[in-house]
DNA sequence: CAGTGAGCGAGCTTCCGCTTGACTT
């Protein structure tokens, strides 16, 4: 048997270990740089090595390994890679630290991320190790079990910081993160020097202290910063290397307490007042405001419909021949210098005209107006002349390079993919080496970058297209909240793959995501986009003197500028909302040749109706775009804001009609919630606290204010938060907050309607002569509350009536209780003939329950009669004694499905087995017996996973 | 469990930002 060696690297942590196989299923492995006993092998993972028909498998702790080369012998040896023989004879050193001292020393850096580790250890003297600590490593308490026991009795306890002194903070190791800083101390205490290289922003800082605080490395230790992972920079900050900059440290921990503080104050009032496991925080409670805001916009939204009309002009009388060629369509500006209403002359919320609109005469045309204009519009002697044409030469600006937040919204825009999608790909993406790393929010290019891109645009577009070394896009404007630890987002590298050389490599979704990239990157340096507009107005004078001004624009492209780089891919653009003048939407896209006084003639006249609309909901880049705009959440977490509110069940996603993107609703219960906040907490659902804590952050990091301080004035003192919330909780009316004040169209004289949520949920309250509670789903928008639902539910309340029992007389309802359809058995007094006119209340004195019995989820309640109801009816059946226990059998329906009981011991019926009605005593036994075989549990563990 | 929304009471729920995980043969 012969033996190979297989160089190996690992993946993840860039440790290079050899490997030795005698047999193929039995892999022997020598580390390179550490004990044996710290890697871990087994055989969880296949990989195969290229070799047919062979696999091995080989598992480095949780990495995974990436073999690079097969046979050692063919290793294909880079330049610069060091040989084998220099390895061994580091391995050596390593294991025998008495003679390491003549050795050179040995650097640990770290970084945040694994793969921004392997490309700077690329970049580093061969006497430095590169690994990661992958973000945070410290934490406060995620939850209560975290909490210490000797500190659960204090009363701060709960929220993890001490404010009863300097607001202390208690940290923990992350559960998912001790492997992590075991694996780090290890690395450390067999170094000479240690180098924090964590992103340049206070959370890479902070990320730093901590790794001092946990390590406690015992050799010196600097911090080293970069903009760029190039080599130079990287050279660079490692022979400017500085201390860990403690002010930005306490601006971080300020914003970590600050934000646990308010969430942790004000979500268990909301348990309280509302529903248990509610949430408010800084952030999501601005989000779910936005959301809910819109909503109820929507909801006190009066549609308004007004006239228009439509005139099709050409520019001679004989149109017939001419008038596709050259006509152009114009609309009703003003009429006798009285200017005509359009959208935005309406209240939204009344759907009248505005108090200003009034004020200055404006027309709001009806149909019948319209009719008549146009009727003496088409009278003879009545002439039409251009009036005045302006032509503007306007340009549209290249954009500037992606960033977080422009790439989510990009991505859904024109791929449709979801923020969570297009981070989760650009991650691949980034880790294959493809692009830069995606959480950013500095639009900067590095100069190489520029370089390549420049390069590309001149190959595939032409010099003519470069944008000048002056313009503005060559220093972008950065966000004022901008930490700029990263550039843009872009292609990786010196020079760029083009989105055709990555086809290959990737699948069809990441390749769309990265030329979405590299084609911005490209425009960004690209000339703007050069347009003419004319804009014409036309006279339509009238046989008794009255003019109508009607209007027309156009648009030409002059040059097409960076949008070449997307049009292309993504088909040309229609809409420009900063370069169109018509509220009406309306342009021609080959506007004829005009000059004033040039007499048209019109050949069709049109009065169109057009209707206000609601303003729309958020979709989620919509919502991410806003709250960038207003500095609130960071790059990492746009995405999971989102998914914040949908697991809270605040808001839920709907497919708009015909549409393929997303809105977002908000559920019954973020009304409440938001209710409540702007109320008595209205800071929190307000963008500017963002504001005006970052300005705090910037003045600790500056050194100009003090952390504690800070936290001291913001949290304690009688106007302080904690004092606040006391008050509050003992003075909020629980329910009053309950309360929904939604308009709802129930037009029921007698009776009225609220919407309430409580611990269970919403639920509508309608008082009468007697007050009815009925559940409704919380994902019900306040749209869909209506008199038709409220009776729906009603009706759905009472149940629908199978028929009666003929054996007892009593009457069989089929009944949707909290855990799903149930039949309900109950004593009839009543005449068939009163059934169902009966208030409920009434029918409940009426009747007594005499059998509840559930049905299992899949059964088909649609079809379900009489017969089938007193089937289900006679269950729990009993099939017959035990032997071995002389203990009833019994079959019936329970919480989990349909099961198989005996003696306090229960079998599931899965579908395939016989159903609760045809099993038999002796299957049952032996089900019971020998509960659930080896092969069940595989398939249904398996069924999971594949899920 | 069988249409609750009040209260009893132990113990729990909850925040925002960094980063990548991902369990038997």
């Amino acid at each position: 048997m012969s033996y190979h060696t297989f160089r190996v690297f690992c993946f993840t942590c860039l440790h290079r270990h050899y490997v030795v196989h005698t047999k193929p299923f039995d892999v022997y492995v020598i580390a390179k740089r550490f004990s044996k006993a710290s890697l871990q092998f087994s055989s969880s993972r296949s990989l195969s090595l290229g070799i047919p028909r062979r696999k091995f498998s080989l598992q480095h702790s949780k990495h995974l390994p990436f073999i690079q080369t097969l046979e050692a012998s063919q290793t294909r040896e880079k330049s610069g890679r060091h040989s084998e023989k220099k390895k061994t004879e580091r391995k050596k050193a390593k294991s025998s630290p008495t003679k390491e001292k003549k050795k050179e020393s040995v650097g640990l850096v770290i970084v945040e991320s694994p793969a921004k580790a392997k490309t700077i250890q690329k970049f580093l003297p061969e006497r430095y190790i590169v690994d990661s600590c992958m973000g945070h490593i410290r934490n406060l308490p995620e939850s209560a079990k975290e909490i210490p026991d000797e500190l659960k009795k204090l009363p701060w306890a709960r929220l993890g910081v001490n404010v009863e002194n300097n607001f202390e903070p208690i940290y923990t190791i992350s559960k998912d993160k001790s492997k992590v800083v075991d694996h780090l101390k290890e690395l450390v205490n067999s170094c000479d020097e240690l180098i924090l290289a964590t992103d340049e922003d206070r959370e890479g800082e902070a990320i730093a202290w901590h790794l001092v605080q946990v390590l406690q490395p015992k050799v010196p230790y600097k911090r080293a910063v970069f903009h760029e992972i190039t080599k130079e920079a990287i050279i660079e900050s490692f022979e400017n290397l500085r201390d860990v900059h403690m002010n930005l440290v306490h601006a971080q921990e300020a914003r970590r307490i600050l934000d646990r503080l308010v969430g942790f104050t004000l979500s268990p009032i909301l348990w309280k007042k509302i529903a248990p496991r509610l949430s408010a925080g800084r952030v999501q409670s601005v989000a779910l405001a936005m959301i809910v805001q819109r909503e109820l916009e929507r909801i006190t939204f009066r549609q308004s419909s007004f006239y228009n009309i439509v005139a099709k002009l050409a520019l001679s009388p004989q149109y017939e021949i001419n008038e596709m060629k050259e006509g152009l369509t114009a609309w009703l500006l003003a009429f006798n210098g009285k200017r005509l209403a359009t959208g935005k002359d309406f209240d939204p919320t009344t759907g009248d005209l505005k108090k200003e609109s009034i004020e200055e005469g404006i027309i709001h045309m009806d149909l019948q107006f319209a009719e008549n204009l146009l009727e003496r519009m088409m009278e003879s002697g009545v002439t039409w002349k251009v009036k005045s044409v302006e032509k503007r030469k306007l340009s549209r600006k290249a954009p500037v390079p992606f960033i977080t937040s422009t790439l989510q919204q990009e991505s859904s825009r024109r791929l449709g993919f979801t923020a969570g999608e297009t981070m989760r790909l650009a991650q691949d993406l980034y880790e294959q080496g493809f692009i830069t790393y995606m959480r950013t929010d500095s639009p900067t290019l590095s100069n190489q970058a520029k370089i390549a891109a420049q390069k590309c645009i001149v190959e595939q577009f032409g010099r003519d297209f470069l944008q000048d070394a002056a313009s503005s896009n060559n220093s972008p404007k950065v966000s004022k909240l901008a930490q700029e630890a990263h550039e843009a987002i872009r292609p990786a590298g010196t020079s760029f793959l083009s989105p055709v050389q990555v086809v290959n490599q990737v699948s069809p979704k990441h390749q769309k995501l990265y030329e979405l990239i590299y084609r911005r990157t490209l425009a960004s340096q690209m000339k703007n986009a050069e347009f003419f507009v004319t804009s014409v107005n036309i006279d339509s004078i009238l046989e008794d003197g009255s003019i109508a001004t009607f209007h027309t624009s156009g648009r030409t492209l002059v040059f097409e500028g960076y949008l070449k780089a997307f049009n292309e891919v993504y088909g040309i653009e229609e809409n420009f909302d900063d370069l169109d003048d018509s509220p009406l939407s309306m342009h021609n896209k080959n506007l004829p040749a005009l000059h004033e006084g040039q007499e048209l003639y019109s050949f069709h006249l049109e009065p169109i109706m057009h209707s206000t609309k609601p303003p729309p909901r958020y979709t989620e880049a919509a919502l991410i775009k806003a709250l960038e705009a207003e500095g609130v959440g960071r790059p990492s977490t746009y995405a999971s804001i989102l998914e914040t509110l949908v697991e809270r069940k605040y808001v839920h996603r709907e497919r708009s009609k015909g549409k393929s993107r997303t809105s977002l609703v908000p559920c019954l219960s973020a009304v409440s919630v938001v209710n409540l906040l702007n109320k008595h907490f209205p800071e929190v659902t307000d963008p500017q606290f963002t504001a005006s804590m970052e300005e705090a952050l910037d003045n600790i990091a500056n050194g100009k204010a003090d952390h504690i301080e800070y936290l001291r004035s913001y949290f304690l003192g009688e106007y302080g938060l904690q004092e606040k919330a006391k008050e509050k909780e003992k003075n909020i009316d629980s329910q009053e907050v309950r309360i929904l004040s939604l308009p709802i169209r129930h037009e029921n004289a007698n009776e009225s309607v609220q919407v309430k949520v409580g611990p269970y949920g919403p639920y509508i309250e309608l008082i009468g002569n007697s007050t009815k509670k009925l559940n409704i789903l919380n994902e019900m928008s306040p749209e869909e509350l209506c008199s038709k639902t409220i009776q729906e539910l009603v009706e759905e309340r009472k149940g629908k009536f199978l028929g009666y029992d003929p054996e007892s007389g009593h009457a069989l309802f089929l009944k949707k209780g909290r855990f799903g359809w149930f039949l309900q058995l109950v004593e009839d007094n009543l005449s068939p003939e009163s059934e169902g006119e009966l208030e409920m209340e009434e029918e409940a004195q009426k009747r007594r329950v005499i059998k509840n019995v559930r049905l299992p989820a899949n059964v088909n309640v649609e079809s379900l009669d009489l017969a089938n109801g007193l089937k289900w009816l006679s269950l729990p059946r009993v099939l017959g004694i035990d032997p071995h226990t002389g203990k009833e059998v019994v079959a019936s329906v329970g919480p989990f499905g349909p099961y198989v009981g005996c003696d306090g011991k229960y079998i599931s019926l899965k579908s395939g087995m016989a159903s609760v009605f045809e099993i038999d005593l002796k299957t049952a036994v032996e089900l019971i017996s020998n509960p659930v075989t080896y092969q069940n549990r595989k398939k249904g563990n398996g069924s999971k996973r594949q899920y």
